[in-house]
DNA sequence: CAGAATGACCGATTATGATTGAAATTGATT
DNA sequence: AATCAATTTCAATCATAATCGGTCATTCTG
């Protein structure tokens, strides 16, 4: 057997369990425990893999998982002022009892904080949102089933016959990755078929973009801009942006960090 | 065991409850108490864990964990030991790979602990659970989609097309609130339908009671015995109901709190 | 044939479990 | 309250077993 394919194998099994032992390999691979050790080595130089005793375990790049509150620990952080104010902004369009769907992101998630003194009927396919919304708040939480994946934090479902197709909402609040002339622009492929999936299970589309996304390319288009009712953003956004939603027919938002909310209308 | 596994294991198990003693986690484990005290040891220095006499603190102060229903609080403290060992037969029966069903209950939950070092494919309606496993283990989660009713601490869908007939398994594990001769009986309504939703989509229906659920009676039946493959229980089982379940048909395993688990053919 | 990779061997290191006595906790009695 | 005995928990120690890092002979590869 040779090298590379070792390390495939290795690197495979290590995903697979918390830890695999010098001897799993051995006998998953046929070679003799030196062998193994030397890969382990090797890999562990690499950054490929963390050596342990009596094996090796997968490398975990900072656990994204955090406590209640902080999931996407990288993203977070980033223009969270905006991020928040547009948040509260969104939060402000609903009333008690209203049926909303929200979409998981990180914008989004900053929605569950101005909720958890509201009561509403939510529908999500974040599992960060449910968590925080079922532990800090007394809204009413649906879930859409699947399976979780872990990196973007959704939960989604290969099949389209699940409880979203029986959820219809006034209101779906998604964040994106860009919005251009084009429409809303997404990067993850996985992150196009949930939201995709929501798309259509509420009258009106809500859009959560900091002022930052009209800059933002992107290679895959979500849905053009006459689907949008509404965009919420920061002051930030360009005068071109602002005339191409103006253009489009869309309600647009500004939210002031400060905590108050003004109203641009269009059309 | 391997090191990291028991760290896994033991993680797991000091986010369960305010505290974990040493003998708990022993047991939980199949490693002797000097080791578990190294392991906390160790995790304290890493500040995994807080360190307390005779076990290990979550570091996150007393923190109302993912079991929101104050019935589940209160039942889980209740005949945890055996309720652990059976949860732990129940993992045994599992291989890694395996695609398994949990149905939501005190019991159940309980396999957590021991499927923290492991990786199966799980489907739950239970949100502790999937968010249990999700923090704590590298399974796979698939979640049932619909409300999540706080009582009760499972989501529910009013509709039968959800995911759910599209998860099929090999193994459903579930608790029951009693076990007679007219079958498997629960109290809730509302847990009836959970469960009947999710019984059929497993080969085999896995039956986790302790020895007390003998004598209960509850109104409402749930399935006939015929319907169970095998009932985990304790060494307090009644002869009486180890005939009644040898009669019909049914493998029962008795797990020993001390860690070691005996199985008594039945037929 | 040269150079690298591999496997076997061996002393050194490290993890584990049992044992023991010290320390802390409990609770029973004064 | 205060003391003491019984129990539990802990830390230190040691023997055993597993794992490791190196050396060296052998095999594979080009």
């Amino acid at each position: 057997m040779h090298e590379k394919e070792r390390h495939r194998i290795i690197l495979s099994a290590v995903q697979d369990r918390p830890v695999v032992t010098v001897v799993d390999l051995c006998s998953l691979t046929g070679v003799s425990e030196a062998t193994i050790r030397r890969d382990i080595s090797t890999l562990h130089m690499q950054q490929k893999l963390r050596r342990v005793r009596g094996g090796a375990e997968a490398i975990t790049p900072p656990q994204f998982v955090g406590l209640a509150g902080r999931p996407f620990v990288v993203n977070e952080a980033l223009r969270i002022n905006e991020k928040q104010a547009i948040a509260r902004a969104a939060v402000a369009l609903c009333e008690d009892g209203d049926s909303i769907i929200i979409n998981g992101g990180t914008t989004t998630f900053q929605m569950v904080h101005p909720l958890a003194s509201r009561r509403l009927q939510v529908f999500t396919n974040s599992f960060p949102i449910a968590e925080h919304l079922l532990k800090h708040s007394k809204n009413t939480i649906t879930l859409s089933g699947g399976t979780i994946y872990r990196e973007q934090n959704i939960i989604l479902s290969p099949f389209d016959n699940d409880v979203t197709r029986n959820f219809y909402a006034r209101r779906m609040f998604m964040g994106a990755q860009g919005l251009g002339p084009l429409g809303l622009m997404e990067a993850d492929p996985l992150l196009i078929q949930a939201e995709q999936k929501l798309i259509g299970q509420a009258d009106e589309l809500v859009v959560l973009v900091d002022s930052s996304k009209f800059s933002q390319r992107s290679s895959l288009v979500l849905c053009p801009l006459e689907r949008i009712s509404t965009v919420i953003t920061d002051d930030g956004i360009p005068d071109a942006a602002a005339a191409m939603l103006e253009a489009a027919d869309i309600n647009v938002i500004v939210a002031h960090a400060g905590g108050a909310q003004e109203e641009e209308a269009a059309s």
